[in-house]
DNA sequence: ATATATTTTTAGATTAGTCTAAAAATATTT
DNA sequence: AAATATTTTTAGACTAATCTAAAAATATAT
């Protein structure tokens, strides 16, 4: 049986280790889930006697082919659940991760399968991340982050980076969420802010805002 | 903070002491979550002290207000999640339970409020049990167990004691459900198993079956 | 009312997950 | 390459929830 601690530690392993191929060291995992290095020490050598991790000490940590597809499984859940979460139950984008945290981890393959039938097998979550599929398949997307799209071309919103509320907040107060084009007017070299028209109005964001915002070409 | 463990101790003594108002023995207790009278009487110190029970050593326990409200909250939470996996994901009413206790420790009033209005405001969960309202209220239904039907009468199915798999998937084989209509047709004194009526056929249930169904006059 | 049985509580140990502080290993600087 | 700094691990302690076994209280039977 598996924990929910042990849910988590995986996942932390598997979104700071390009999936849990890169090799993952202490110090992020406990940065990443708020605890101390030396408990992130006991838990990953119980992650590596339970095979979901190969740990070596004082080398950090990679997932195993069992712990990738542990990760794979609760972001999935993960994803299908903030559908559900907008969708159906009127979350902004800003609200649905904190919850999504907690229904990630009730195990239950027909609830799963369920609800992704229920929401018509969605591919991607409300912030432009990919849902894997039952086989832990993802479909991918060629997105590019805003800082470096082209002067003069139009894109569409695909995703974020940062999750936090505060840039959602941001982004819905300036009328931009996915799915909206947009048009690379003008790049400033000073401070690397970009002007960028949406459909009504032309606006200025800064070089963080730029950093966190995906598009493809359209 | 109150923890998963310390809820599931709350609603067992709910659900044990008639709304957690009969003062209930720490054996009852053990025996209901498959736990020791050693972990109880443990357990039910703390909610003592932290307000949600009245203990006193040898006497039993009894809920507090505080305490009724937290059991009567993850009631709502449990049912309506019950009615949502039946009416929307295909589960069967044998099914809800085990994925319920799950769902109903998810803290957060959005979820289960914004969920209440998604389901249209339901009043009983699928097997006919009132599910409470924001405040704390049930809906009362003057319900009456099959057993002590009048031979004769017309009812309504509408709710089951007993909600183990096998006596609700006993129920589906015979065609019995929630709103199903039986009229009573003998009652046989010898073994007090009750002969009924229902659309199409007429059927001979056992006194464990009459004793957990309930009817209400129609 | 005394003896016996049952129930409940206490005492002490265990496990999962965490922490602090010190020790050990690795990395960086001079 | 030695000295210093950083990172990681170990050792030992803590909390929540559990257990077993023994002791204490209550209930039942004679």
């Amino acid at each position: 049986m598996i924990t929910l601690t042990e849910e988590n530690y995986i996942k932390a392993i598997y979104h700071l280790g390009n999936n849990g191929i890169n090799s993952v060291n202490t110090n992020a995992i406990a940065e990443a889930m708020n605890t101390k290095a030396s408990s992130v020490t006991d838990m990953v050598k119980k992650l590596s006697e339970k095979n979901y991790a190969d740990y070596k000490k004082y080398q950090g940590v990679t997932l195993t082919d069992d712990g990738r597809r542990v990760a794979v499984n609760i972001i999935r859940k993960h994803r299908l659940w903030e559908v559900f979460l907008v969708e159906k139950l009127n979350f902004s984008w800003d609200e649905v991760h904190e919850v999504a945290e907690h229904l990630e981890h009730i195990k239950s393959d027909k609830l799963i399968d369920e609800l992704d039938a229920f929401l018509e097998f969605p591919t991607y979550d409300p912030h432009g991340d990919p849902i894997p599929d039952k086989e832990g398949n993802f479909k991918h997307i060629e997105k590019i982050v805003l800082a470096k799209a082209e002067v003069g071309s139009t894109y569409k919103c695909v995703g974020v980076d940062d999750t936090s509320s505060h840039f959602l907040k941001y982004l819905d107060s300036n009328n931009i969420g996915l799915g909206t084009i947009i048009t690379i007017k003008h790049k400033e070299p000073f401070d690397n802010s970009i002007k960028i028209a949406l459909e009504n109005s032309e606006i200025v964001v800064s070089q963080s805002v730029a950093k966190n915002l995906y598009l493809k070409k359209v």
